[in-house]
DNA sequence: CTGTTAGCGCGTTCAG
DNA sequence: CTGAACGCGCTAACAG
């Protein structure tokens, strides 16, 4: 398989130019013949040629390639928020360049640094942290950055979210009108924006009911974890001297947690208890328990970043340089 | 933020060369001068510097990148993959290129063609289909190609895989231990060389017992997918005229659809059912009943697979060229 | 210790 | 319709 314009171009005995014009497309521009055309797109169908990006991009400083950076792909949300991107980028003939900062924001920063320093053309970040900003205004290279599904507010950036506060509300509001028993959150990481929205969203919904939601807010500041939702259903189970009626989890993280525990402290999960949880997953089918979910609308999000990542590449004046795109989430009802 | 070497250079008035040995750290071996080396040092920790990787990667013939071919992302299975695949790669200063394939051979070439232009240093890939490599071989480029998860035997590339059998083995036998009732095996898609592996270890552990394995095998021929898994269920059902006592599922799609399957079909699940199942899954841990399942040794397959990539280029000359590596798998029980 | 040079493959521009 | 020439930023080798 040649790799260069030049091979092919001694091997038909045309010229480097006439070859090239042929391959971009621009025969007809300039009038190529239509034998000589025939005769290198044969010997390109046969041999074949591939484009060596290297050098394009060096030539065009331009990448054709997009970064991505999530905090988790092991998380079904970003695994599918991934996907969904990867689709859009795959028909732009874009790459999608993926990195996992695990969480931390060392990681993410040289996530961020290592795909600048690749020249990704645009580059779409769900942060871990509120700083990680520093590094990537120095990068005063003009590139399309849209940060999502954290918005940490001073972002100098176009941010992409899902309506937590907007789900927390219908939900809790779908859970208070299904049951009497006491509504529990279990608030995994109480600092991150689109925890402290579905938060927000909860104590709303209490208060509309006469409620005081922060009575029943359990918070131990912990991380977003597994771990953190046994700590807090441990508390919870102590505190009520049994399981509560009904809960509601910041994440399928706390989720696992809390349902282990009450496992491992009571025996069983009892099938009257109502469950309630931020993000969906097809495995909650199986609880026989009346279960509420958010499911965040991967596709619609991975839409918005990517229209933000090209807009400014296709040239349109984005006078909204710093605007927050707000995407609605679904409640999704279980056994009720 | 200076982005070429020559920019250092003119800005503090030394060579290129000597700015470039400073960067590169043969300062000492070229006998740079200390007061020098601080002065540029001191000038790059200012304005910063980043290295043009295209630049680099067009005089070198090398991208420092690793390409990654998966079926699925949103499989948890993958992601855990790709992540330790990632760790691996930073640890090299390697960027992984992970692009999914969806099952679809079509997008799956494309993928590897993709990955193959950019001019990856190495390309792992679980590929879902026997004809991947007839793109492959025509790139005559020294690529290291590593193939996984699924061994299509006839490959001319080294590869690794789970130990689909032995999993299956064990599993059947400690579900056999456990159960007089009828076992029964939900066979996804039989033409993936990983579930053949399976269903060849089920039917083993069966003939121990004096069983016929094929006669518990329902196998409809379908996809890896939750459909597939109601319909095997459906038919299952309605053979037995009930829920199985004991049934073993080939993938977690196809337990899904099982199991979803049994609730539309009888309302509950039985807590008594014995479930077994390939592949495994935190949230598991919250049916009440008797589960069994295996958890493939991500990490370890991700080692073997990035030690078969780099050792080519580590200058290893591997007669191996194409062996195929086996890694344990681990037998997981729940509530029994 | 420092400077010079050539060329990786591509896109562009200009001169036939 | 075709050819030639330049330069993107970096590396490597060699010449001081």
């Amino acid at each position: 398989m040649p790799k260069t314009v030049d091979e092919i171009a001694r091997a038909t005995g045309f010229s480097i130019t006439t070859v090239r014009f042929v391959i971009n497309g621009q025969s007809e521009k300039h009038r190529i013949g239509a034998s000589t055309r025939k005769l290198i797109e044969d010997y390109i169908a046969i041999h074949g040629y591939s484009l060596n990006h290297a050098a394009r991009s060096l030539k065009l400083n331009r990448s054709d390639t997009i970064g991505l950076v999530v905090p988790d792909l092991a998380n079904a949300f970003f695994a599918r928020l991934m996907a969904a991107l990867e689709t859009h980028c795959r028909k732009r003939n874009l790459l999608l360049l993926t990195v996992s900062s695990h969480e931390d924001s060392e990681l993410e920063n040289r996530a961020v640094t290592t795909l600048l320093a690749r020249g990704v053309d645009g580059l779409a970040i769900a942060p871990c942290q509120a700083t990680t900003l520093s590094q990537l205004i120095k990068s005063r290279a003009r590139k399309a950055i849209v940060m999502f599904d954290r918005d940490y507010g001073h972002s100098l950036f176009p941010t992409v979210v899902s309506d937590n506060f907007q789900g927390g509300l219908e939900m809790t509001r779908r859970m208070l009108r299904e049951t009497d028993a006491a509504c529990y959150f279990l608030c995994g990481d109480s600092t991150l924006p689109s925890i402290q929205e579905r938060v927000r969203g909860f104590s709303m919904a209490c208060e509309e009911k006469g409620l005081r939601g922060g009575d029943h807010l359990i918070r131990l500041d912990a991380e977003n974890s597994t771990v953190a939702g046994r700590k807090m259903m441990h508390a919870l189970i102590d505190a009520l001297q049994g399981p509560p009626g009904a809960f509601m989890c910041s994440s399928l993280l706390v989720l696992e947690g809390a349902l282990q525990q009450i496992k491992a402290q009571i025996g069983r999960i009892d099938r009257d208890i109502l469950i309630a949880t931020f993000d969906d997953h097809t495995m909650l089918d199986f609880l026989p328990n009346r279960v509420l979910s958010i499911r965040q609308n991967e596709a619609a999000l991975a839409s918005r970043v990517f229209e933000r990542l090209v807009e400014p590449v296709s040239g349109g004046k984005n006078a909204s340089a710093s605007s927050t795109d707000v995407v609605p989430v679904e409640l999704i009802c279980r056994n009720l």
